[in-house]
DNA sequence: TTGTAAGCGTTATCAG
DNA sequence: CTGATAACGCTTACAA
């Protein structure tokens, strides 16, 4: 076996408890034997194991995040969120992905228990009631971006309906006639909440939608690529196409460059999420942003102050709403043509509207 | 408190023990009694503690991650394979990232401590000795992509030398004269080892190699547009720019873009990783694939199976190198233009050399 | 200021 | 087949 706290208290002639003393500053020791422990432990590489210690006190320092997938730059940017927070509060992270059911979650969870001493679940696929059902009992978590859930936790989710209405309405206003929608997986909240903001955008501006130009997509970059091809199939094709993500949006950049058709000019496209890489795209992508990073960092700290309040969590749940705003890039036409040699780089072809009409 | 395993037993009226064993199938139980446990077991939606089982087993079912960053397509692809394999043989994920120096690498290590059976570390940036001095004695590790290191443990790193070098001898043969290189961050292993092979190529082909043409970068798409912005300034500006990763060449074809240049009629442009995105740029981005989720994928499963076997290691470190190779696309101009209507997708400008020259 | 000892929740050994 | 009980490594009263 590895070395344990009873190697260093015999090496350093004390007892196991003055050294846990030591180790956590939680309670006066004489200098003389805290740098005496203090060399042992470091002159045996000491570490505590963590799995005692997290059954000794009863709380683990480690959070736990449940995923539905690891594909992209949405995931990697939410969970580089919550690494930063979670590191700044020196709290480990566990995390499980590709939970795409209730099941799935479920056994995510109950792996987690013991091991964790908080939860952040994305679970957008999955109906509320369903996962009511898997969520565990007494165990705070943060339920992001998913369907409102009859149970005690907190949830964070994006504005993904008003970002979705806005970023049509700028379609609209910049005069748009044909506006196609490539919707997000099926039976996915964000996607139908998307897709629910685009339809209502068309409705009060008197439009109806048109069954053709709403095709459905899945999230990723070939789906995307897929709906844009069959979009462009159309007898009377679309003069914008919003992308339910961003990751879709590439896809159709592709597809449409594939066909020759140049954007803005010919087709205009847009997506949502601005992830990182939307702002170098070719042209860069006019987007909603949602701030990624940042909401899992609130996710982070959301579940960490719930940690720290003694009081166990029977208050009522508490439900949050990340705004989501238009970045207009050149990808929609909708910025004047760039300059040939920009003198600065972001004020150039980017603004952000707070309150889009 | 939650439920426990003493809770369970005294409503089916049995020992803890008959549950430990009921519920890891880890002795032979009467029918009767079993589902009588089962059954309780459910309705108290017990779940065994993970830090109480780690402790008296000596293993805790879970693997460390230990990685640099987080931002970017890279990173999660890694993290999608590594997740993917551990799940397969019903591990749980450690994930700690954000560490560029030893210091902050150890931290991460020792907060590891027994909560993993075994490490991945990931640490390009860190010198050898360095990191052998923090990494633990007795825990499986593997080390990805990094320098090699006097210590008992896995290495498994891409052939980055002789990528790049490849892709440099590509660029050459298709006749570029003057070939640029964004280099990746400085002290990084990675970054050096493939400036090594653009270098070497330069040099075999009887090429000085100009001090101008060779820029710094850091791997993010904003250090690759400001490498291509600095390459354009030059008097007589390269034909080809070689991105030392993908991010830093989606940089540089933004960068291109702004200034009115067309990739690759004007300059060519390649990257390092093949990221998934790669493919759907404008133009199609040609690189060096690395195959990064498998990678991922073989370091948890080399670490698997070091921790199957019984021998603890201390057997000779195993050192294991990825191959490397050209994904030529449209970004290079080595392709024929792509036609209009393409009726495949996949075959139509891109292959894959196996053994260019 | 320090030591002793009782847990923390499971597993595993050893008797029955 | 089942039940006590001793670990596992650490923290934390309670004594001294």
């Amino acid at each position: 076996m590895t070395v344990t706290i009873r190697d260093v208290a015999r090496l350093a002639g004390v007892s196991v408890a003055t050294v846990s003393r030591v180790l956590n500053a939680s309670a006066p020791v004489r200098d003389e034997t805290r740098t005496r422990v203090l060399q042992v432990a470091k002159e045996l590489r000491f570490a505590p194991n963590s799995a005692a210690r997290s059954l000794s006190r009863q709380r683990a320092g480690a959070l736990g995040v449940i995923l539905p997938d690891l594909y992209g730059e949405f995931f990697s940017e939410l969970l580089r969120g919550i690494d930063q927070e979670a590191q700044r509060a020196h709290h480990s992270l566990l995390v499980s992905s590709s939970h795409h059911d209730s099941r799935g979650i479920g056994a995510a969870v109950r792996a987690m228990r013991g091991r964790v001493d908080g939860l952040m679940v994305m679970a957008p696929d999955v109906s509320g009631p369903s996962l009511a059902e898997v969520l565990p009992h007494g165990v705070p978590t943060v339920l992001l971006n998913g369907p409102e859930v009859d149970a005690d936790v907190y949830e964070i989710t994006v504005d993904n309906f008003g970002g979705a209405r806005d970023m049509t309405r700028h379609l609209i206003a910049v005069g748009h006639e044909r506006i196609a929608f490539i919707a997000g997986a099926e039976r996915n909240h964000e996607a139908s909440e998307r897709e629910r903001g685009y339809l209502a955008a068309l409705h009060e501006a008197g439009r109806g939608a048109e069954p053709s130009l709403n095709v459905r997509g899945d999230f990723t970059e070939d789906g995307g690529w897929r709906g844009a091809i069959a979009l462009l199939a159309l007898a009377d094709r679309p003069s914008a196409i919003f992308a339910a993500n961003d990751a879709m949006a590439v896809g159709a950049l592709s597809a449409l460059r594939e066909a020759g058709l140049s954007v803005p000019d010919d087709v205009a496209v847009v997506g949502f999420d601005d992830i990182p890489i939307a702002r170098f795209l070719n042209p860069p992508l006019t987007s909603v942003r949602v701030g990624i990073a940042a909401l899992g960092e609130r996710a982070a700290s959301v579940l960490l102050a719930a940690l720290a309040e003694r009081s166990p969590p029977g208050r009522p749940p508490r439900r949050a709403v990340f705004p989501a705003e238009l970045v207009i890039r050149d990808s929609c036409g909708a910025t004047a043509g760039p300059p040939r040699h920009p003198a600065r780089r972001r004020a150039r072809s980017e603004r952000a509207l707070s309150n889009p009409s």
